[in-house]
RNA sequence: GCGCCCGUAGCUCAGCGGAUAGAGCGCCGGACUACGAAUCCGUAGGCCACAGGUUCAAAUCCUGUCGGGCGCACCA
C-alpha cells in the first residue's frame, strides 16, 4: 500500500509539473516477473499521446525525475513499450515490518469506505426448514464481506429477513398439520406443494406433546396457526444455532409480517401510486417496472388480494434506505438472478441510484463425497445440512472452503477433501504456516530468548532473496485487502493467504531461525516471522477462520 | 424463443486491458542425526472453447458460433 501511495504521489507531482494529470486507467502494481522490479507502472504509455511525445522519451523523463525526488528509490528501468519498473532499497521494504508489529490487529486496517453507512442482508432463508449447504455459502461470503467492510471503514450492519409472512408459512402450518394428523392415525387430505421432510415429523409430534392429542378435533385453521406459529419459532431457533455455530453474526432479525402489520407494504404501494408507477389492469395492481429497465411490468397485488413478496420486498428496502444506509448489499442464491432488474427498478422508483443496491449472486453449491455427488433434492441425505457438514468437516474447513472460490461459480464441495487434513486442503496449508510460527517463538521462550523489538540495524540483515519475497508480499497486504473489499471478493483474501503460507514454508525450509548463524540474525529473523503470523491472523480473521498456535 | 452467468494445464480454480498465462492437486524424481515432512525443491503438462473485430498492447473489451448452468408466473 505505502509503496504504491508513495510512488503514485511521486508521479502524480512530476506530471502536473509537465502540465498532465493522473489519468484514471494508469496503475501501479507489482509485475508479475520479480526482474521487473517491485513496482511496474504504464503511465508514461497512457500519457505520452497527450504531452506530445513517444512513450519511450516521456518514461525516460519520469525516470530521471523520479530517482532525483526520492533515494528510496534504488533503481528505475525504462522497459518495453515504456514501462517505468521501480525498484525499493531494502530499507524500504524493511520498515514494513516495523509498521505491521507497531500496529498489529489494525495492520491493513483503512478508511477508504469514510463511514459510509452499509448494511448486508443475507442469508434470510425462509424458516421453513434447517439451513443447508447453500446457505452456508452464502452465510460465508455474507459474514466475510461484512468484516472485509469494516475493516475498510464502512459502518456495517448485518441483517436477516425473515419471510414470515405470505404462502410458505401458511404451508409450512398445513404440513406440520398433516404430519400431526398421520402420528395421530386420523384421515388426510395431502395438501399441494407441502414440505415432506422428516423434520416435519418432528414438529408435529412436538406440537401435539405440547397441546394434546385434541388438538386434530380443533378448528384446521386454528390448528394450523398454531403449528404454523411453533414450528416457525422452532426452525428459526434452530437457524440461529447453525449459524452461531458458523460464527456467522446478524445484528437484526427483520420480520416480513411486521412490515405488513405496520401498514408499510400499504403505505409504499400507495406512494407509488402516486408517483404513477402502480396501475390497476385485469384485476390486478402492477408495477410499471419496465420503464427502469425491466424486462416487463411486475404485479404487486393479485387479483386474489394477495400481496406478492415483490410488493414487501420493495416495502423492506425502501425501509432500509429509511433507516439512513447509504448501500445496501443483498446476498442472494444465483438462481434468483432474474430478480435482480425488477429490484433494481424498484430502487429507482424510490429515487435512488440503483447503484445503491449491489446484489451480490452466489452460486450453488455441488456437495460430493470422494468426487461422488450428494443428491441435494427433497430426500433429506443426512449431510445436507449445514450443521451436518460441520460437524463432519469443522467450521474453520467449511468457511475456508465456501471463501475459496469466487462467490459466483460453482463450487464444488467435496466433503472427502475438505475433512482431509492435508495440503490438497489450503484451509491446513495456511493455518500451519501461523502454528509453525507460535511453535518457534514457544521453542525460543523455552530456550529463553526474547522477542526483540524491531529496529532498522537489525532488519536490515534481512537480505536474502526469500526475505525480500516475503516482505514484498505483507507490504501487499492492506493493497489485497482494498482490493477485496472494492470488488466485494472474499475469495481474493484467501488467495492471497496462501500465497503468503508458501512464501513462508519456502522460508522456513531455506533459513535456519532459532538455529541462525549469529544471534542477530535469529532477531531479524524473528521479526519477520512475528509479522508473517500477524498478518495471516488479520486475513484469516477477516475470512472468520482461526489462527490455532497449535495444530 | 428471450435474458443472465460460465467455457484457462489431466482435475479444482486464480488472473478480467499490459511484458515469456499462474496456483493447488494429480503424475514423475529428489530433501528429515536442523526450529513441526500437515513442509520444501525439481521435471513434465496450454493455439486461455472457436471465428471475426477494437487497441501501441486482448485470456481480459465488442460481435457472432458452438458447448454447459440458471432464470423467464397474478411462485417463492
Amino acid at each position: 500500500m505505502r509503496a504504491i501511495t508513495h510512488l503514485k504521489s511521486l508521479l502524480e507531482s512530476i506530471l502536473s509539473e509537465m502540465g498532465a494529470a493522473w489519468p484514471e486507467k494508469a496503475s501501479i502494481e507489482p509485475p508479475k516477473d520479480k526482474k521487473f522490479g517491485d513496482m511496474a507502472c504504464n503511465v508514461a504509455m497512457l500519457t505520452a499521446g497527450k504531452l506530445n511525445k513517444k512513450p519511450r522519451d516521456l518514461a525516460e523523463e519520469l525516470r530521471a525525475a523520479l530517482l532525483a525526488a526520492d533515494p528510496s528509490l534504488s533503481k528505475v528501468e525504462v522497459a518495453g513499450p515504456g514501462f517505468l519498473n521501480v525498484t525499493f532499497a531494502p530499507a524500504f521494504w524493511h520498515s514494513t515490518v516495523t509498521q505491521i508489529l507497531g500496529e498489529a490487529d489494525a495492520y491493513g486496517k483503512q478508511d477508504t469506505g469514510k463511514g459510509r453507512k452499509v448494511q448486508v442482508e443475507y442469508v434470510s432463508a425462509n424458516p421453513t426448514g434447517p439451513l443447508h449447504i447453500g446457505h452456508g455459502r452464502g452465510a460465508a461470503v455474507g459474514d466475510s464481506l461484512a468484516r472485509l467492510l469494516r475493516a475498510t471503514g464502512h459502518e456495517v450492519s448485518t441483517e436477516y429477513y425473515i419471510n414470515d409472512a405470505g404462502r410458505q408459512m401458511r404451508l409450512l402450518g398445513m404440513s406440520i398439520w398433516v404430519r400431526l394428523l398421520e402420528v395421530l392415525e386420523k384421515p388426510v387430505t395431502y395438501p399441494e406443494d407441502w414440505y415432506k421432510g422428516g423434520y416435519i415429523i418432528d414438529l408435529a409430534r412436538e406440537v401435539i406433546a405440547l397441546h394434546g392429542p385434541s388438538i386434530a378435533d380443533m378448528d384446521p385453521e386454528k390448528a394450523q396457526d398454531i403449528c404454523y406459529e411453533y414450528g416457525m419459532k422452532s426452525i428459526l431457533d434452530g437457524i440461529k444455532k447453525d449459524l452461531a455455530e458458523f460464527r456467522v453474526e446478524h445484528q437484526v432479525w427483520f420480520s416480513e409480517k411486521s412490515l405488513v402489520a405496520g401498514g408499510e407494504v400499504e403505505s409504499t404501494l400507495a406512494e407509488l401510486h402516486e408517483k404513477g408507477l402502480a396501475y390497476d389492469q385485469e384485476g390486478a395492481l402492477w408495477m410499471a417496472t419496465s420503464r427502469f429497465g425491466d424486462d416487463k411490468d411486475r404485479v404487486l397485488r393479485k387479483s386474489t388480494g394477495e400481496l406478492t413478496y415483490f410488493a414487501s420486498d420493495i416495502a423492506y428496502h425502501a425501509n432500509k434506505y429509511r433507516r439512513g444506509f447509504d448501500t445496501v448489499v443483498d446476498i442472494w442464491g444465483a438462481d434468483h438472478h432474474g430478480y435482480v432488474p425488477r429490484m433494481k427498478a424498484a430502487v429507482q422508483a424510490m429515487g435512488r441510484d440503483p447503484e445503491d443496491l449491489k446484489v451480490i449472486l452466489v452460486q450453488l453449491v455441488n456437495l460430493l463425497r470422494g468426487g461422488e455427488q450428494i443428491a441435494m433434492s427433497t430426500r433429506a441425505g443426512q449431510f445436507e445440512t449445514l450443521a451436518d457438514v460441520c460437524a463432519e468437516t469443522g467450521v474453520d474447513a467449511a468457511r475456508f472452503m465456501f471463501l475459496s472460490r469466487k462467490s459466483d461459480s460453482h463450487l464444488d464441495f467435496d466433503l472427502e477433501l475438505v475433512k482431509q487434513r492435508t495440503m490438497d486442503n489450503p484451509v491446513y496449508y495456511v493455518q500451519y504456516a501461523h502454528a509453525r510460527i507460535c511453535s518457534l517463538f514457544a521453542k525460543a521462550e523455552e530456550r529463553g530468548v526474547a522477542m526483540p523489538k524491531p529496529a532498522p540495524e537489525l532488519l536490515a540483515r534481512l537480505d536474502t532473496p526469500e526475505d525480500l519475497d516475503l516482505l514484498r508480499m505483507l507490504e501487499q497486504y492492506p493493497d489485497t485487502l482494498a482490493s477485496a473489499a472494492q470488488t466485494m471478493s472474499p475469495h481474493v483474501v484467501s488467495f492471497y493467504l496462501r500465497e503468503l503460507a508458501g512464501l513462508l514454508h519456502r522460508y522456513y525450509t531455506a533459513h535456519p531461525v532459532l538455529a541462525a548463524p549469529d544471534q542477530e540474525l535469529m532477531a531479524a529473523r524473528m521479526l519477520i516471522l512475528a509479522a508473517v503470523a500477524q498478518v495471516v491472523r488479520n486475513g484469516l480473521d477477516l475470512l472468520g477462520v482461526a489462527a490455532p498456535e497449535k495444530m
